[in-house]
DNA sequence: GCGATTAGTTGCCATTTGGCAAGAATCTTC
DNA sequence: GAAGATTCTTGCCAAATGGCAACTAATCGC
């Protein structure tokens, strides 16, 4: 278990790393989060609402996933310790989420408001530029995606997961992990057959 | 044919659309943009180097790209009169990118560089807000489009291309349609049957 | 620890999409 | 405007994936 202090001091870390600053700026940022904790099944945010904090995970695992219209739950992303987990959309444009994040177990964070995190991306231009990397490191990993979806099959798609977060394997479900693959259980299931068979 | 100072115009509208600010602020960064031409077939951004402009198209239309391990050119993008186009991993990050921009036919637009740009965000608020607002704005609509992939048939997700971006059929071959959608130029004929015999 | 729920697998068959190659239509280019 | 290139369509068949239902395995709640 860790510490709130602990905690921060993995946020500076990511913080410098992601954008080089002052560890003094970056502890002073870390300094405006406070805890977070959440119980398996509950939620970061909920569709409908507007996603409000900017959490830094430090234990568990979530997902972020949206309802189609007939009812199916589409897993949109996983998240795990060391990243950061909110809804972009909602986030900076204030307008409700289409989508939900749900603690795939019990999970430890620290977190930030909306209103007190724009506070100090318009007082420190470092922390900003933080701000900015990270939105565009998201967004990258989406092009990432969207490009394999459309260029590998499900099979190299679910090998490539595997290899690069295993964890997931851990902690979700099959059939979640399936819907992020563009897949049903089903094929999931018979993919991983296909591939214990080799 | 645009005038520059119509172009500049076109952008004051743009920008202040998309997040309020006084209008000689707006005409202010607009006034840094300079003219850009291109030739059908020429290339903004070329793999491999760096995304340097920061372009708001105001005349003709431009698809990014990427080439498959196996020589094969993916679509991942239709540019139109005004919007803005550049790749944002490299542009932000400042490394080689991965896509390619090309005019399908002969295009005009400002642009501005890198450098200028960051300027003007460091100098005036709202304006990064505007650029903010840009890279939400951006990501959200690849998140609909990964959505749709997953979830819709080709068939529909072509029919909802139709409905939402007519005028990309008057200027990009069905191949690059084709890719952009997610399959082949053979599919896509099939389904343009199968949708015309109804 | 036990019944009830949820998750995962499998068989059967349908649907969607792809690969390849040939032909038709369209557009370049000189 | 004719030769050549490119784009689009189509037929044939194969591969990938989905839908449904039954069955088994694992997990949860008390």
């Amino acid at each position: 278990m860790n510490s709130l202090s602990q905690e921060r001091s993995k946020l500076v870390d990511f913080i410098t790393k992601a954008y080089p600053m002052p560890l003094k700026m970056a502890s002073d940022v870390a300094e405006r989060f406070y805890p977070l904790r959440l119980g398996k099944g509950d939620f970061l945010l909920k569709e409908g609402s507007i996603s409000n904090e900017y959490l830094f995970l430090t234990e568990g695992y979530m997902r972020s996933f949206a309802m189609t219209p007939d009812g199916n739950d589409i897993t949109t992303g996983f998240h795990g310790p060391q990243q950061l987990v909110f809804e972009i959309t909602s986030f900076f444009h204030r307008i409700p989420s289409h989508e939900n994040i749900q603690a795939l177990m019990p999970c430890a964070g620290i977190a930030i408001t909306y209103a007190t995190l724009n506070e100090l991306f318009h007082a420190l231009p470092e922390f900003r530029e933080f701000g900015r990397s990270i939105l565009v490191r998201g967004f990258s990993n989406l092009k990432s995606r969207m490009l394999s979806t459309i260029t590998e099959t499900a099979e190299a798609r679910y090998l490539q997961l595997l290899q690069t977060n295993p964890d997931i394997f851990q902690h979700a479900p099959l059939r979640t992990i399936a819907s992020y693959l563009g897949i049903t259980d089903t094929s999931l299931s018979r993919i991983r057959k296909e591939i214990a068979g080799k």
